[in-house]
DNA sequence: GGTGCAACGGTACTCAGTACCAGCAGGCTG
DNA sequence: CAGCCTGCTGGTACTGAGTACCGTTGCACC
C-alpha cells in the first residue's frame, strides 16, 4: 500500500475539506495536514490555493496554441472553433473532478472570478489568431475578430456548462451543432470556400417583396464581392 | 485650504504611488500615510486595495438592470445595445482616471482579472434579460442569448480600450456603429419589427447562381418564419 | 451641558504567500 | 566505502492583506 504522490494527495485533500468546511473556511494549513505533509510541499506543488481545483490552462493554452499553428482550415473561425473543442474534451476527460469543481466556482465567487479570467485567456488567444488571419488591419476586422472570438468562447462556455449541470448527454454533437450556428453568424467572405462562379445572397430585412428587390439582388450578385460586403454591415430593415 | 474627504485623498494618494513604484510595491500602510489617515480607514472607504483604483461597479449595474427593466425597445438585443451605452458614458466621463486605471490594469494581472471578472457580470446580466425576453426555454433560444450577450460585450469592450488607448476621437459613435454590426448578426424574427407582408432572406452561400435558386427562395418567402428559421443554422456551402 | 452619531485611529489577530535553511534518500563516481 | 550531487521534503520566520474590536474625537441637534 504505496501512497500516492504528494500532488495527488493534496488535491484530494483540498477537494474534499472545501466540501465538508467550505472554501473560506479551509486553510492551508487544514490541507496540508490531511494530506500528510509540510505547508511548504503544498505551495511547491500549487502556486496558490486557488490553484488546487484548477487544470492547468497553462498547458491546455499552449496546446490550443500549437493546434492553431497548424491548422489548415479554411476559414479563421473554423480553425478557431475546431480548436476550442480541445477545451471541451479536457474537461471531459476529468469528468467527476470537472463537476465538483464547478459546483465549488457556483458558490465561491473569487474561484469564479479566476474561472473567468482563464476564459479570458483563450478567448484572447482566439482573438489574436483571427485577427492575424484575417491580416486585414481596419477598425472594422479588429471589431469582426473580437466578436467572432467572444461568440465561439460564449457557444462553448453554454455547452460546457450544460454538461457539468448534467443537462447534456452529448456534449460533443452539441458543440459542434453550437459552433455551426457560430459559423452561421458570420458568412464567409465571398469568393474563398466556395470557387468563384457561386451566388452569395446577403441577409437582410425589408417591408418590400421578392420580386420588387430582385432586380437589386441580382445587382448585387453580379457586382461581386464587394458590393455585397458594402450592404453587410447595413440594417435596410431600420430604413 | 479645506482638505477634501478621506475617500478622495485616498484614491488620489493610491494612484500615485501605483504610478510611482508599481501595484504590487505599494502596501495599504503606504497608501493611508500619503493620504494622512489611519490603515483601518483605508479598509473602512474600500474593501480592497483592489477596489480602490475600480469604479463602482455595483452601482452601474444597477443602473443598468434599471433601464433594462424599465426599457421599451423592439428586441431584447436592441435594448441591451442600448444598456450598454451606460456603461461606455461611465467611462468616458472619468476621462482620464479610466485611462489611468487601464495603464494599470494593463500592466498588473491581478487588476486586469478583476476588471475582466467585473465586465463578466454585465454580461451576465445581459444574457440573463435576453433569455428572459425571449421567453423561449429551448436550448437553441439559450444559446442564443448567450451569444448576443457576449457579441453586445465584445463590441462595447472594443471600443472601450480603443478610447481608452487614445486611438478614438468618438467612443459614442464608434459604439452606436459597432452596436448595429452586432444587430446585423442576428436578424430579428420575422414578423416582429416589421409589419407583416415583408420578405426575409437568409443568408446563405452556394455554388448555384440566382436563378436556379429563386423557386426554392419564393417557396422559403411564402413558407413563413418557421420554413426560413428551419435553415438559418445549417450552412448549404459546406454541402 | 448632554445625547446620539458618524468617522476616525490603534491594536491584535488570522491567513496567504515568500524566502531561506536544513535534513534526507537515492544514484553516481572515484 | 566515502564523497557528492540532486530532488524532494519540513520548519521557521517574515511580509502584507484583510478582519474584529475598542476607545476617541468632532459635530449637530436638543
Amino acid at each position: 500500500m504505496s501512497k500516492p504522490p504528494a500532488r495527488i494527495r493534496l488535491a484530494d485533500a483540498a477537494f474534499a475539506l472545501f466540501d465538508e468546511r467550505g472554501y473560506e473556511q479551509t486553510t492551508i494549513d487544514d490541507i496540508a495536514e490531511r494530506a500528510g505533509v509540510g505547508r511548504t510541499t503544498f505551495f511547491r506543488h500549487f502556486r496558490s490555493k486557488e490553484a488546487v481545483i484548477f487544470p492547468d490552462h497553462d498547458r491546455l493554452l499552449e496546446l490550443i496554441r500549437d493546434r492553431l499553428a497548424t491548422s489548415s482550415h479554411r476559414t479563421a473561425l473554423v480553425a478557431v472553433s475546431d480548436a476550442v473543442r480541445l477545451v471541451l474534451m479536457h474537461y471531459i476527460e476529468e469528468g467527476d473532478l470537472a463537476r465538483r469543481r464547478y459546483a465549488l466556482t457556483s458558490r465561491v465567487s473569487a474561484l469564479r472570478d479566476r474561472e473567468i479570467a482563464s476564459v479570458a485567456r483563450y478567448q484572447r488567444l482566439f482573438r489574436e489568431f483571427i485577427a492575424e488571419w484575417m491580416g486585414d488591419p481596419t477598425e472594422a476586422a479588429s471589431l469582426r475578430a473580437e466578436i467572432m472570438a467572444a461568440a465561439v468562447v460564449a457557444a462553448h462556455n453554454h455547452v460546457l456548462r450544460r454538461w457539468l449541470r448534467g443537462e447534456s448527454a452529448d456534449p460533443v454533437a452539441e458543440v459542434d451543432e453550437a459552433m455551426s450556428e457560430v459559423l452561421s453568424l458570420f458568412p464567409a467572405p465571398a469568393g474563398e470556400d466556395t470557387g468563384r462562379g457561386g451566388t452569395t445572397v446577403v441577409a437582410f430585412r425589408t417591408g418590400q417583396d421578392l420580386d420588387t428587390l430582385l432586380p437589386a439582388l441580382r445587382r448585387l450578385v453580379e457586382g461581386g464581392a464587394e458590393a455585397s460586403a458594402g450592404t453587410a454591415g447595413r440594417r435596410p430593415g431600420a430604413s
